[in-house]
DNA sequence: ACCCTCCGTTGCGTATTGCGGAACTGGGTG
DNA sequence: CACCCAGTTCCGCAATACGCAACGGAGGGT
């Protein structure tokens, strides 16, 4: 009833597991009242207000004057702070990606390996006014994405089989969803050193990838630059791959891996 | 019983309250296991074990490998990047403390004023190796910072008074714990537009701050630079004040708020 | 190689605790 | 002025999360 039903692990607390969804609804959202939160969840505008409130003596949520709607608040930062490992993506990455996006003009982000998905750990709006979407923190497929097949091209044989035998679930009319084909693009990604994503995960999206070394040689993460199909052309790619290959280098430097 | 007992807000949602002082926990700590967590709140075992598993399935925390210690996880990203409103001293303060650090060679921060204490929201370290700690999302008192005392001193004075009537814990041998000599340093404070800080948070640590100023001539944050005592001289702070002053400014501006 | 200890997980019964329903408050609006 | 919509408060019920205790599984010491 309360919840959409079936499977829900009853070894979760219920409470701190819609805790976190609301969380989430707001980091996706940027903002919501209690009975819009209330409808997203499934539950009772009373089990909302409480969540909401316990979480804003906390100040993981704050509102907006007295009356307003409620958005993530200050207290995250405490917790951001506190990401090991892949924080210095994070921290190192911001003004690596700034920069690249200044120069560009389009968006930027790096994005590491994480488990069966490419995650977005930083991200530098181009010049562009559009107020684009916030990526940070957001899973994206390996298969349908620049910096996905980057990393995948990467990844150790076995592993780069199992995520091809997986599903490959098509996003856009342009998602490449047949495993030898991907296969294949892999091949030439590795080769290439660079990957591509024309409206695979978007229609009218495109974007170019270039992987980041750490200090064995190896692929630690991945940065790349998305932007309107028209602004992306086929044309403008070696510019940009040459831009990211900068900026990767740069980011290594600045993780304290030796350029080799 | 389990709880410390007495006075808890029994509008908060209890299950709730607990995940997020275990996040608390594992932000201050860096790692602990279920264990250790379950004697810090008070709880049972099992209460934490399922409390962190809840956690674990929303990615807000890891463990290392299999067995190992649990700590804040990569999850925690899709938030980080959801701080609204003072999230913008944290995307754009990036750059400007990665620019201050490299010219000063030394540890840079900008801090708000949140509630009774200042706090971290971006960090850029200097060139020394020492692997500083990170301080982001950490919450200094104001009356023994730099950066505290600058936000302290802008603060109205109804709100002034109320935190110099508080308790003025001494954190190190310099700390001013006086209210009297206190009330004394930020009126000098407001006088010369900076603040400096001798030993007074840890023993061996100098600091200096400087306001930031929002669009209206508040003072919306404090930048700050911190190092050790030998090489943060008296002599030296009129050179780094005026570098701190550049770097408010253009901060400012990055953040939109035009150069009075 | 053994046992012993320490840590985390699982099953279970209980009552605490959080939930949903409805009534209340308080602003904004036609 | 009356209506409407958003959020909070009160209350009683039972679902839910808690504490307990017993169970596996890794080290580590002798």
């Amino acid at each position: 009833m309360s919840n959409n039903g079936e499977g829900r692990d009853p070894a979760l607390v219920q409470s701190v597991d819609r805790a976190v969804a609301v969380l989430e609804l707001l980091a996706r959202n940027g903002e919501a009242g209690i009975t819009e939160i209330a409808a997203e969840l499934g539950v009772h505008k009373s089990s909302a207000s409480r969540l909401v409130y316990t979480l804003q003596a906390r100040e993981l949520v704050e509102q907006e004057g007295e009356r307003g709607p409620f958005r993530i608040g200050i207290g995250m930062l405490r917790f951001a702070g506190a990401v090991s490992g892949q924080l210095d993506y994070v921290r190192v990455g911001g003004p690596v990606c700034s920069a690249l996006a200044d120069r560009l003009g389009e968006t930027v982000n790096i994005a590491i390996l994480d488990s069966d998905v490419a995650l977005n750990v930083s991200q530098a709006r181009g010049s562009s006014a559009v107020a684009a979407q916030n990526w940070i923190g957001q899973r994206t497929p390996l298969h349908a994405t620049s910096s996905g097949k980057v990393l995948l091209a990467a990844a150790p044989p076995a592993e780069q089989e199992r995520l091809l035998s997986g599903d490959l679930e098509s996003c856009a009319p342009g998602t490449i969803t047949d495993p030898v084909k991907l296969r294949c693009v892999l091949r030439r990604t590795a080769e290439d050193g660079f990957a591509t994503c024309m409206e695979e995960l978007e229609a009218g999206l495109h974007a170019v990838a270039v992987p980041v070394f750490g200090s064995r040689g190896d692929v630690v993460a991945a940065i790349s630059a998305a932007g309107p199909a028209y602004r992306l052309s086929q044309k403008r790619m070696p510019e940009i791959v040459e831009e990211l290959r900068v900026a990767s280098r740069d980011l290594s430097v600045r993780m304290g891996h030796p350029v080799l």
